[in-house]
DNA sequence: TCTGGGGTCCTAGGACCC
DNA sequence: TCTGGGGTCCTAGGACCC
């Protein structure tokens, strides 16, 4: 018996949060990101992109297409209250609901189902109940696996319901462009079109004819592809949480520089802001990557993996400054990030430490430890305060 | 004024150990 | 002194997604 696995889109997100902040906003070209120096469109509504504008566009560009069109700041805080009312509102109909990102989820509606005599109307139903209680619109995709739920819901917006069942394969699947299969991005698609694959359809009758060239176009990738476009790939929707792999943060200068202490000041922040997050997190760290940008855009990577996990912000920045000294001192920048990974838990760290006869334990980490549970009490706290103004 | 910022996963070569 | 194969870790780069 296969599963019953559905994937729900809020459409046009943030645009829509910002129409329920201030409904005058409705049916008028709106666009979310930044005005600034190298700002983009982070989503855009509908209306505007009826005048070609789209995400990840440069919003000079976006302003060329549409001059009348309506700039929003990003309002992450309330966007992340918003998922919240979307997450609580489809975890009562179902208990396996995963976000995807901000704005998706997949959910399990196996035994949901069973019961339910009208798929089409269920759903109907769910969409009407959502806009009502929370005002967000949605698309929604049922289908047997992750993939073709994906699939489903990204077929018709705004306010789509599609079901793909393997039977529905040809019919609907198929015939989809391959720049718009999931996993295939704007480096693969112009590839697969080369060698005359122009739909998903073209795909599947490429792996059935000749699969020596699939397995070489894909490696390691080429099973679960196969499965994805055959409709066996995954149908698992896993509840446990998956552990940060790692922690950065990055900008663009507000101009072009090769200045050090420019460049300096810039990573100092950036190193603050990853300290931050990773004693929220409670996350130490062992590899510290510097990323740049240089003027002509080409992004390059330099990182340094320590014996000893780290966390402040000075330590940080330490490597990051050496690597910065080694390699991009005569380099132009436009963006600079620094990025924290080989993540270890603050709990697993105290094991580490008690490894060690304590004694031997040099004081700056005996204080570093202590800091970090000041900062998780203090956390706590926050958090405390911020919901008891709520109420 | 050309092109954000947050991530994950994969590849490939080199160092090093057994 | 020469030979080789497996495994792990580190580093740099790149594709892709939201």
């Amino acid at each position: 018996m296969s599963k019953i696995i559905v994937h729900i889109d809020l459409n046009a997100f943030f645009v829509r949060c910002e129409e329920i902040k201030n409904p005058s906003l409705i049916n008028k070209p709106v666009a979310i990101g930044h005005e600034g120096r190298a700002g983009i469109v982070s989503t855009c509504s509908y209306t505007a992109r009826k005048y070609g504008v789209h995400s990840g566009q440069p919003m000079f560009q976006a302003k060329r297409l549409c001059p009348n069109i309506i700039i929003k700041e990003v309002d992450f805080p309330f966007y992340k209250t918003k998922s919240k009312e979307f997450y609580l509102f489809v975890k009562k109909y179902t208990s396996i609901v995963v976000m995807a990102s901000i704005d998706e989820c997949y959910c399990d509606f196996t035994d949901v189902l069973k019961d339910v005599k009208d798929p089409i109307s269920y759903f109907k139903n769910f969409q009407k109940e959502l806009f009502d209680k929370t005002k967000l619109h949605c698309s929604i995709g049922l289908a047997p696996t992750k993939f073709l739920a994906k699939m489903g819901s990204d077929y018709k917006k705004p306010d789509g319901f599609t079901i793909i069942r393997i039977r529905d394969l040809e019919s609907i699947l198929y015939p989809i462009p391959i720049e718009n299969m999931y996993g295939i991005g704007k480096k693969s698609a112009p590839r697969l079109k080369a060698m005359g694959i122009n739909t998903i359809g073209d795909l599947a009758k490429r792996f059935k004819e000749d699969e020596i060239t699939m397995k070489d176009f894909f490696g390691v990738g080429f099973d679960n592809c196969k499965a994805c476009i055959f409709g066996y790939s995954d149908d698992v929707i896993s509840l446990e949480e998956e552990d940060a792999k790692s922690i950065g943060n990055s900008t663009t200068l507000y101009r072009d520089s090769d200045d050090y202490e420019e460049i300096k000041e810039t990573l100092k922040s950036l190193a603050e802001e990853v300290s931050l997050r990773a004693k929220n997190e409670m996350k130490y760290g062992k590899t510290v990557t510097l990323v740049v940008k240089d003027s002509e855009f080409n992004s390059h990577t330099k990182s340094k993996t320590l014996s000893t996990p780290i966390i402040e912000a000075y330590d940080i920045l330490d490597v990051a400054l050496d690597l910065y000294a080694k390699s991009y001192q005569n380099l132009t920048l436009r963006l600079v990030g620094i990025t924290l990974s080989s993540l270890i838990d603050f709990k697993d760290m105290v094991v580490q430490l008690s490894l060690f006869d304590y004694d031997q334990v040099e004081e700056k980490d005996k204080t570093r430890l202590i800091i970090n549970e000041i900062n998780k009490r203090l956390k706590k706290q926050v958090l405390k305060r911020a919901s008891e103004v709520k109420k």
